[in-house]
DNA sequence: TTAAGTGAATTACATAGGTTAAGACCGCAT
DNA sequence: ATGCGGTCTTAACCTATGTAATTCACTTAA
């Protein structure tokens, strides 16, 4: 397996920091450990569970998500290679919300131990991941101004920019085109709409030349045309180039 | 100044952890450092900036907004007493959102350095502290629920669910009764709701007896009702009784 | 080869919530 | 006391989005 070109945690991280040999080896061997498959629609935590391991997506995307008792549902976030699925979960009792797959899924199961071992050794690791939570809570804010002030033509466009400039991040887009194995009930859930006005959002988007989606890809002709459509500015993701200050020292 | 008895953020923290009188010296002795106030309507912090000092909100109530380019607001979350204003931006270039004051405000300003040499000290603090950040993420996906599924109504009588449960746990509450010093255009922009359909919904709610709302203050005759009525899960303010698992050995 | 299941698309109709506008109320500065 | 700006309230009307139901395409499984 050839882990050291492609693991999308490493891929993610060196947006932020330049990582050393060592430390990247690190990480490699973390990411091969513990290995899980599961298939789409199972869980690999549910709301109430009290994890002892932290999970790491290796391929394929996941949610968080929450149920109302009466059957609503809503997506919280997406999970994406080299993400995490319960970073610091050990900190609090409980989860207060499920993580479930949405496609076919591998994972390292980290044990607690190994995670405190290397954030100890590492402080650059650990100051790389602490970075990551920060662009993470920062999507959940935007998430909130989408869902609170956007109108849904706009909603979806900010979705689809937000997922393209993720999945770059670690090597998972080819041209302008990448993958969105989400069926239109999905991204009703995430963005707080029915499966209804997602399709008609959809034909819109399309019909705008804005997005060209064929089964699970998603093609994006003209990425600055659809910020506009969106509202969308980068600045969130916290990936501006001067945020490569933190060189390592090899 | 009798903070030893009415530090918000001692009385927050313990929530979790109990506490070493040495620790609460640290933090009361933070909190008396760089203490400055605003008037209501001010910016502690605008999206862009670089702030180089850490603020923690002693009295008076601030909130996270972002702005969209045709004047739509969104408030991302309140910064209520006992609150950081921006938890571990050092890490971060630049602000992705603003921070304003709701009411006149009193904040401590703690330059970078005196954060770094807290944390490091004091590692029960650190974890205190991480415990905080983590439940405001949980607040943030719980905003993102609310948004997405909850009808006007639920969604209005979640807000003050959470706000009256978050300024109890800070010794800001009498009785059911608490301080909501919102306007209902605050409100709107807090919901995603317009200002009418705020007015609409509190009639509404105070036709059903599930809340009083007179001036600033917020009275909640029967919380349960009112916590039906929102679905309203207390579990991701993550404040049951068995987190307080790290004790103090003093 | 069919049957069953899932996802996409489309139509007709219903409604929660938005918009605009106008009064009423209240504190405050002159 | 007067006027003024902010806030709340209400009304009339409008629209973005939801609901329900149907059809079509495609896959899988027997």
């Amino acid at each position: 397996m050839d882990l050291l070109a492609s693991n999308p945690l490493i891929l993610k991280l060196e947006q932020f920091v330049r990582l050393s040999f060592e430390e990247k080896q690190v990480l490699n061997l973390a990411a091969s450990e513990g290995v899980r498959q599961i298939g789409p629609r199972g869980d690999i935590i549910r709301e109430g569970d009290r994890p002892q391991t932290l999970n790491l997506v290796l391929s394929g995307w996941a949610c968080r998500y929450k149920h109302l008792e009466d059957g609503r549902r809503q997506i919280i976030s997406f999970v994406l290679p080299g993400d995490f699925c319960d970073s610091h979960v050990f900190v609090l009792r409980q989860m207060d919300h499920s993580i479930g797959s949405l496609t076919p899924l591998t994972y390292a199961q980290l044990p607690r131990r190994r995670v405190e071992e290397i954030t100890a050794k590492h402080p650059r690791l650990n100051q790389a991941f602490l970075w990551d939570a920060l662009v993470n809570a920062a999507i959940q804010r935007e998430w909130t101004v989408s869902l609170g002030q956007r109108h849904a033509l706009e909603r979806m466009a900010h979705l689809m920019c937000e997922i393209f400039l993720r999945l770059r991040g670690v090597g998972q887009t080819e041209g302008n085109s990448c993958d969105l194995p989400l069926t239109q009930a999905g991204m009703a859930d995430a963005m707080g709409l029915s499966v209804v006005h997602v399709n008609r959002t959809l034909q819109e988007l399309r019909a705008m030349k804005l997005i060209v989606l064929k089964g699970r890809t998603l093609t994006i002709p003209d990425l600055a045309a659809l910020q506009d459509a969106a509202q969308f500015n980068p600045n969130y993701l916290h990936l501006d180039a001067e945020g490569r200050h933190l060189d390592a020292n090899n």
